[in-house]
DNA sequence: TATTGTTATACTCTATAACTATA
DNA sequence: TATAGTTATAGAGTATAACAATA
């Protein structure tokens, strides 16, 4: 829906072919990068198995399927939003039966929020989903590409985590 | 702030080296692209330089900026929002100068939405300020990663377009 | 007394429906 | 009558402040 990061428009609009060059300028790279990045970035996230869920809901979803059971709190601070906002997420993902609610064996105030099976295959579903579009994209290139794409996404990984 | 895309675990962890094999499956590749492409995308938007300006608001006054004025309705469904929504968004914008509404000379339904001075300064600077983010990544790269990373690009775009 | 979680309340962004002005 | 834009009103999602229960 947003179209903030889909800043088209260059300094220097030069020609976009693959052909990688000796002398590149980090700074032009990266506004080449930074749309491409946007872009690509949108249209996978508008691949998801469950419509009726928020982004936020998703996520909490897909944190408690990496890192297992969790605190309110826990959670709050994992997707920087204050706990009144993550009680309210995760009311409704209970209602829906996505995850349970379950006193803290040790410590009386807190609750230990857990993924149920019905959350565990709606992260998976959506993840394969999304896979399954970008997958259709990759099958099209050629294996030379896609080795290409392969380095990047490691390269990626490690700036992003910078 | 949203972790919805941050799905770090994937079936086959295998090792992050850059090294780029001959036999990339696809699914496995997607897997791990869509996962570096969220997180770096996610980085490359919390860099905005006018943190009071909403993201649908920064993507009125880009897409203004690379297409010239523009109307109401023509704005709206540029983004994908219904007229009223684009109505509040624009008055914001106008509120806050940076951008002007004026009679359509041919229809005088119509409003003509221009960017300001102030408005292009606004989209010009967070553009600057994202890539300064990323140009400073790139700069601690090798030669080769860059080119890798240029060709990718194009890649992605294409992808992203298709 | 400090901390976890919740409730009460308000603000932002978006939507639909109804209204005004122009074609 | 149809279209552009606005106003009125409602529904998510998030925030802060105040409260209850536990450490």
């Amino acid at each position: 829906m947003s179209y903030a990061n889909d800043m088209t428009s260059r300094p220097a609009d030069r020609a976009g072919g693959d052909e990688a060059v000796g002398d590149l300028d980090p700074a032009v790279l990266a506004a080449d990068l930074r749309v491409a990045l946007m872009r690509a970035a949108r249209r996978i996230r508008g691949e998801k198995a469950d419509l009726d869920l928020s982004d936020g809901q998703l996520s909490v979803l897909a944190v408690l399927h990496r890192t297992g059971p969790l605190t309110n709190r826990e959670l709050a601070d994992f997707e920087h939003v204050q706990p009144p906002s993550m009680t309210r997420t995760l009311a409704c993902l209970e209602e829906r039966a996505l995850v349970t609610r379950t006193p803290h064996p040790a410590d009386g105030r807190q609750l230990l929020v857990t993924l149920t099976e019905d959350g565990r295959a709606t992260v998976l579903d959506t993840r394969r989903r999304r896979d399954a579009w970008l997958t259709r994209r990759l099958d099209q290139l050629d294996p030379d590409e896609r080795a290409v794409l392969a380095r990047a996404g490691a390269i990626l990984r490690r700036i992003a985590d910078s």
